[in-house]
DNA sequence: CTGTTTTCGGATAGTATATGTCCTTAATTC
DNA sequence: GAATTAAGGACATATACTATCCGAAAACAG
């Protein structure tokens, strides 16, 4: 069970669009060659975020992407969920089934007992990630990443976005 | 992110285990006609197990698996993380290191903030599955499931136990 | 002892998904 | 009109999952 790399990008790359001044549009080259990721690709996830409504486009020179919403409006499970998929983890494919003792045609009155285990472990990892605002991982980097590298970053963001 | 089907699997066989008489063995034939799977996969999830020391194993006619403990001692993560491996879900690549604005050589005094969150999810998932005892599954399914598919069932198992 | 049944490990093949690249189209800016 | 961008389709590669087959060693029955 492993997520994909996409979900990683597009953390960082939220990240740093909820930095973006009011208005202003960051494109996927920027975006790419800030955290060295193959353009191309990176390409793909962002649009995920897009059709996820979590972010705006403009298209032609100074154009890019730009959050729909305020940080403090978006969790980190819509921005998970937009590239890895709503589907749940585990997938019941019903083996009680196939037990040969069943008498045929019988049918269960409730998903089964297992499965039900398996989501509910499914819930708590969404109800954590769904907890997390986008604003409160801002707030975190602001704390952490030291001021002149902070800053140094968004100058050479401010110098890219359209 | 998808956990493996054998997830599924070991943990339907987990629960016919724990309905063994003390001292007898199941062997995969019986578990994978029982469930309808593929008995030479299914062999590869119940070595798992076995790696794990969730089951103890003798060879022969009248060999299998049997728990190694019993089901109140043992829970869901165990079993999931026997053929899930207990690898975190999320994999932190410190993209953050290749930001051009970063002095040469700088060194993070932290993980990363994205990563430490989604670490945080993982764990919340961790502990609702290491909350869950092997007994607990064993105790609703003798709940639900009709007492006379049940008492059956235990039946074919016995028959095909040595 | 011989033959059968079992677990276990290695080898291998097929399938699905993830990753990555390339190209075209339409919109936007200058 | 030329350059730049997002979007999406087509395609190739890599990795993991699913599945099957085989041989070895151990246990058991006759």
């Amino acid at each position: 069970m492993i997520l994909k790399s996409q979900v990683e990008w597009v953390l960082h790359c939220c990240a740093i669009l909820a930095g973006l001044p009011e208005g202003r549009y960051l494109s996927t080259k920027a975006l790419a060659e800030l955290h060295g990721l193959p353009k191309e690709y990176l390409s793909k996830a962002l649009q995920s975020l897009s059709q996820a409504s979590l972010v705006e486009t403009t298209l032609g020179p100074s154009g890019g992407y730009r959050l729909a919403r305020a940080p403090s409006d978006i969790n980190f499970l819509e921005i998970v969920e937009a590239v890895e998929g709503k589907a749940r983890s585990f997938t019941c494919t019903n083996i009680r089934e196939n037990n040969p003792c069943r008498p045929a045609g019988y049918c269960d009155s409730k998903p089964c007992a297992v499965a039900r285990i398996m989501w509910e472990a499914d819930e708590a990892w969404r109800d954590t990630l769904r907890r997390v605002r986008l604003s409160d991982l801002v707030g975190t980097l602001s704390e952490e990443v030291p001021a002149d590298i902070w800053r140094s970053t968004f100058e050479w963001v401010l110098k890219r976005a359209g």
